[in-house]
DNA sequence: TATAATAAGTGACAGGTTGTCACCTTTTGC
DNA sequence: GCAAAAGGTGACAACCTGTCACTTATTATA
């Protein structure tokens, strides 16, 4: 993304420009951040910015990859310890990004562009490249012995309204955070239906119905 | 939304201005939407523009409105003249919505949002307003029988869902228009999945296990 | 060490944008 | 016929972006 260039500069400096750029998109809504005022901060030039990233758009997936691989470490991490327990790293992912967003401006940063509506599908998984993360790195950790089907475009549909939940989650937790314990209760519910349906089925229809005659 | 100086214009005048709007919205990301070529088309003044819309998210939600109530009328018929069919009225409004795009300019302009990742969780269910939509429309005609839970609240939290598989097999389908047939596949899929769950059950495996036996 | 070649950095500039405001024009009501 | 209210206007200040001919620094080589 960022130009060679860029990555070749001493960290010191892409440190500045990336301090700078997160400093700005905390504090603006995405439309109104300004070049000018990332590069004042970040006491390079005009000319050198456009050398290092094409756009404004680039700047920020740059700043964004961070976070991306965050989460990404997380999951992986949580499926090898636990031998591939799909529906706990979900919840543990919400408590993760809600204590992320308590403590960490990168977190303050993803708020902004949410509530600003700013950043959109951005993050969200029909980008071909985090389904193609999924396919590649957590797929083969993940335990679907008790999944419908096991094979992988199954599995990226059900993580992606599964990251769907998550994220639209953690931006009501953001609108109002007193009510923790009541998002992640939701949040329960929420996973229920991914998990076990939102119908009963028609065998359990019949199980009931035998039961009670 | 739109200013009263604007609703009591002319309709000829307002259709004029909402016209240039919608052309320019197809065409050009959201960013680089010009309000000098949206008043330059319609024939008005920088001025005028200004008493009429504060700034150019106004004039796009403005914009929008329109699409959002089609689909809210949709779902509103569908679950009348069905007595209430909760998955045929999701089934259907895929249907509608690839039958849309292919010959509607307004779905183009979605389309162009969506691609373009402007718009974002503007039309997502996380928007309390159409959370409110959904409690106070469409869930007094909603059938339930079935459903784990008869609350609004976990209504609101199953059409959310549902939505957000929509939009995004919408997008797949923007995407790629050519697979058609698959997405109506996949989409039926995480229906399902919605429904009935990924996972098999308890109380399925415990069958499966005595009929094995 | 000198010098050529490559890499990095720069800021003025053209062409665009937005939102405002003092002022002009039309409509309305009396 | 005329005043008051409503509607319309465009020049303007203040900002923005992306470019490019140019300067400065860093290598590599002879």
């Amino acid at each position: 993304m960022a130009s060679e260039r860029f990555l070749r500069l001493p960290p010191k400096k892409q440190k500045a420009i990336y301090d700078a750029a997160i400093g700005e998109f905390i504090n603006t809504p995405y439309e109104k951040v300004s070049i000018n005022k990332i590069i004042q901060k970040a006491g390079i030039s005009r000319g050198s910015f456009y050398t290092y990233f094409e756009d404004k758009r680039e700047l920020l997936s740059f700043v964004f990859e961070d976070t991306k691989d965050q989460w990404q470490n997380f999951c992986l991490s949580f499926l090898k310890k636990s031998g591939g327990d799909f529906w706990g790293m979900m919840e543990a992912m919400l408590d993760a990004g809600m204590e992320f967003c308590k403590n960490n401006d990168l977190f303050r940063l993803h708020r902004n562009l949410m509530m600003y509506q700013e950043v959109t599908l951005m993050e969200m998984p029909s980008k071909s490249e985090t389904a193609r993360m999924l396919e590649k790195e957590l797929y083969p950790l993940a335990d679907l012995s008790t999944f419908q089907e096991k094979s992988k475009e199954y599995f990226v549909m059900v993580m992606e309204q599964a990251l769907f939940a998550v994220f639209s989650s953690i931006v009501y937790y953001y609108e109002n955070p007193k009510t923790e314990e009541k998002i992640k209760e939701d949040y329960q519910k929420k996973m229920n239906i991914l998990r076990y349906g939102a119908c009963k089925t028609l065998k359990e229809n019949q199980m009931e119905e035998q039961k009670a005659q």
